[in-house]
DNA sequence: TTGCTATATGAGCATATAATCATATGATCA
DNA sequence: TGATCATATGATTATATGCTCATATAGCAA
């Protein structure tokens, strides 16, 4: 049980990430090296290193080499399924808290 | 772009921690009162409170008073597939992993 | 009222995380 | 070889997080 809920947890936390889910969310359209990824999502070079890393040590990335530059690639379809389901969850929040306005 | 990655990321972020992760599990057999859920997964009441906090506000667990206690439930069935699609990559990522040490 | 049970919260501490700047490494090409 | 481009990493700093102990609050029951 500790074990599992640490390995979970582990993987949870590298999505859970603003500049993460910037990457992923580009990385939705195939594989891109470093030097696209971080201007697109505008973060310092270094910064960007050290979040793929971060993802593709804990398995949801895969990364190749392709002469000087890196290619990441999103390793397992099932990040971008959590990721709509997030979405589907805030879309009933928002809606839940707009109600709320309504009768308050 | 921002407000919806840093929505999404603290949604994730209330999932993805060991603690908290047991206590999803727990209530996934329903509703339970803090003071069935902290024994369970042996924390303290105080952490065990902060926890349940922390879910509550950013809206997947639900409160209800009922007497004395209080018992909290999950809001959003979208948490639970989110577990089971994180169970998917680590079976995965465990298979690939036996998988390089039975060929290095 | 007093006392008991259940829950929440303030304060403090240790650790983790994210960002930045500077620099190192490594591949390519003139 | 030296220059350049792409990527990674060390050091530092600021902030966030999780846990603990002690205490506050609130409902209930004698």
């Amino acid at each position: 049980m500790e074990e599992l809920v640490a390995a979970r947890a582990e993987i949870l936390k590298a999505i859970a990430q603003p500049t993460r889910l910037k990457i992923i969310e580009l990385l939705r359209n195939g594989e891109k090296c470093v030097c696209e990824i971080f201007p697109a999502i505008d973060e310092e070079q270094s910064n960007t290193s050290r979040h793929l890393n971060i993802m593709q040590n804990c398995g949801i990335l895969q990364r190749r080499k392709e002469g000087i530059k890196i290619l990441y690639r999103l390793k397992h379809p099932e990040v971008l399924k959590i990721i709509d389901l997030i979405s589907k969850i805030l879309k009933k929040e928002v809606s839940d808290k707009s109600d709320l306005l309504r009768v308050g």
